[in-house]
DNA sequence: AAAAAAC
């Protein structure tokens, strides 16, 4: 096995929690030299660079192994963003016009008119071109909807299935009003004043945030920064004081910089919650807290408190509220928690001990197309990615376990094709948006049904088709039987009727997974219970059927 | 019991 070269080291792991002492299994495959899966050594040079900045200044030597068998042992400045670097993008998919076939329901009062162009935005000449730039055509439903509520002020709780531009939709109407006050410009100072905060669950997911807002603010005065754990912090505080108008950054992180008074907040006119549900649920409420009652931070009153998801439990949602205005608009794109329909799903049965032959069959019919593959654990994640390897399936793997900047390279291995297996935990559910991700597996399906929409969600993006394969073992997953075929159905999957037994016999039994079997179809303010909790005021809904008649 | 997130 001389073909493949393990790493053993795991020295100086930078993320908290880390389990230790399990060296062996840390494939850090990345399978080298004797292959060239999709391009030899030119993204050594870039995407990878720009994207570990910060992460180790000099002296760290790159992976070896390049064909010239060449050594990096300084990684030098970015040059000044080129634009094609920073405008790439990929195509549209052969269904994006069905997204206007989607059902559209907002609700709250007086919600303002959807806008059906990019022009109807009125977004000045510099974001018009960045928008063009970008390939952006014709808005996608959350964006026709998310960007007239959002430049009249108004707070936003959206949902909409995942793939469908909800960056962009909050992106571009923030950007315009920094624009048009003149207000943001951004310069050096020791304590930065940031109009707008995003922040996300993720430290991936963030840094794509960043990647957008910087695209669509090229050419402007206005300077996005991201900020998170894994990274040197005098590093983030560097970028930050160079001047920060937009502050993209992960909980940590973002509290960790506030608290050492580099960040004042009394300027803060947007708060983002990208993945709001995640971001509100046990893991993250407190840092949630923390941020909205850090000193200067305006009330929800005074600044405008924007969130996005594909899915919102509803426990969530009511917890949502006391973030926002009461008047916040309920913007729904499909079935709330639904799951995109340009997604073949398909449920495979088997048993514990069947799951690692059915992925190899599998990966072998897949061939060199890219396919991400969901574990439970972090443990499991690197032990599925050895065998992979040993296999000769050039894999890559990704957790909260492995140091930040093996995590980016396992991340840019897979976008570049190197790799194009990739086996991950739910660190890698949400939001990441790579091209050309054909496949999903779960290996092993989550407790929660909102993270399998999420997960199936990283393929079928932006009008593309994709392929999900879950692996149900009854032993474990029949908790998430009902709520699976639900989801199936209410994305016109086949149900298998096999699953269909299985979720019926389950009705009932204990144990159930409540998450997992309810679904917030609308906005929560409909429902008695909230309506009595909190809301004075009846909200008014508008449904809004396919496309144009929204007036 | 697991995953994520600051040092």
């Amino acid at each position: 096995m001389e073909l493949l070269s393990f790493k053993s080291d795991f020295s100086g792991r930078g993320g908290r929690g880390a389990s230790g002492g399990r060296g062996a299994f840390r494939q850090d495959g990345d399978i080298e030299g004797r292959r060239s899966f999709g391009g030899g050594d030119w993204y050594r040079g870039r995407d990878e660079e720009v994207f570990s900045r910060g992460l180790q200044k000099d002296g760290e030597e790159k992976e070896g192994g390049t064909s010239a068998g060449a050594k990096v042992s300084y990684i030098p400045p970015p040059p000044p963003e080129e634009e094609n670097a920073v405008f790439a993008h990929y195509a549209t998919g052969v269904n994006f016009d069905k997204y206007d076939d989607i059902l559209v329901d907002v609700s709250g009062s007086n919600p303002p008119k959807a806008i059906m162009t990019f022009e109807e935005a009125q977004l000045c000449e510099t974001l018009n071109r960045n928008v063009a730039k970008s390939g952006y055509e014709k808005p996608t439903p959350v964006q026709k909807h998310g960007i007239p509520i959002i430049s009249a002020g108004r707070d936003l709780m959206a949902c909409a299935q995942t793939g469908s531009g909800k960056t962009a939709a909050f992106l571009l109407p923030i950007l315009q009003h920094l624009m048009s006050n003149a207000a943001a410009s951004s310069k050096f100072s020791e304590v930065q004043e940031p109009e707008v905060i995003i922040v996300a669950p993720t430290r991936e997911l963030i840094y794509q945030i960043y990647l957008e807002a910087r695209k669509f603010a090229y050419g402007t005065c206005v300077r996005p920064v991201v900020v998170y754990g894994g990274t040197n912090t005098g590093f983030s505080i560097r970028e930050v004081l160079k001047g920060c108008n937009i502050l993209c950054g992960t909980p940590g992180r973002l509290l960790d910089i506030i608290g050492r008074g580099k960040v004042e907040l009394s300027k803060v006119r947007y708060l983002v919650l990208d993945e709001a549900d995640r971001m509100l649920d046990m893991g993250f409420e407190p840092d949630m807290r923390k941020l909205v009652n850090s000193s200067g931070m305006p009330s929800k009153e005074e600044r405008q408190t924007l969130m996005f998801s594909a899915t919102y439990p509803e426990d969530i949602q009511r917890l949502a509220a006391c973030f926002l205005k009461v008047d916040y608009l309920f913007l729904a794109v499909g079935v709330v928690g639904g799951a995109c329909s340009d997604i073949k799903q398909l449920i495979l049965q088997v048993t514990k001990y069947s799951k690692r032959e059915k992925l190899l069959e599998l990966l072998k019919t897949t061939g060199a197309e890219r396919t991400i593959v969901f574990v439970e654990t972090k443990r499991y994640a690197d032990f599925i990615a050895t065998f992979l390897c040993q296999e000769d399936v050039p894999t890559t793997s990704i957790h909260g376990d492995r140091e930040q900047r093996e995590r980016e390279k396992a991340l840019s291995y897979f976008r570049t094709g190197r790799c194009p297996v990739l086996v991950a935990t739910s660190v890698a559910a949400r939001g990441l948006d790579m091209e050309h991700v054909q496949h999903v597996v779960n290996f092993d399906l989550p407790k929660d049904i909102d993270e399998y929409v999420h997960r199936i969600g990283r393929t079928g993006r932006c009008g593309n088709t994709g392929r999900a394969v879950s692996f149900f073992d009854p032993q474990s997953d029949t908790p998430l039987a009902r709520s699976l075929v639900k989801v199936l159905s209410g994305a016109q999957q086949e149900v298998p009727s096999w699953l269909e037994e299985i979720a019926f016999s389950a009705h009932g039994t204990s144990g159930f997974n409540p998450r997992g079997e309810v679904f917030a179809s609308t906005d929560t303010r409909r429902g008695a219970s909230f309506l009595k909790d909190h809301t004075p005021q009846p909200s008014q809904s508008t449904a809004v059927g396919p496309d144009e008649d929204w007036d």
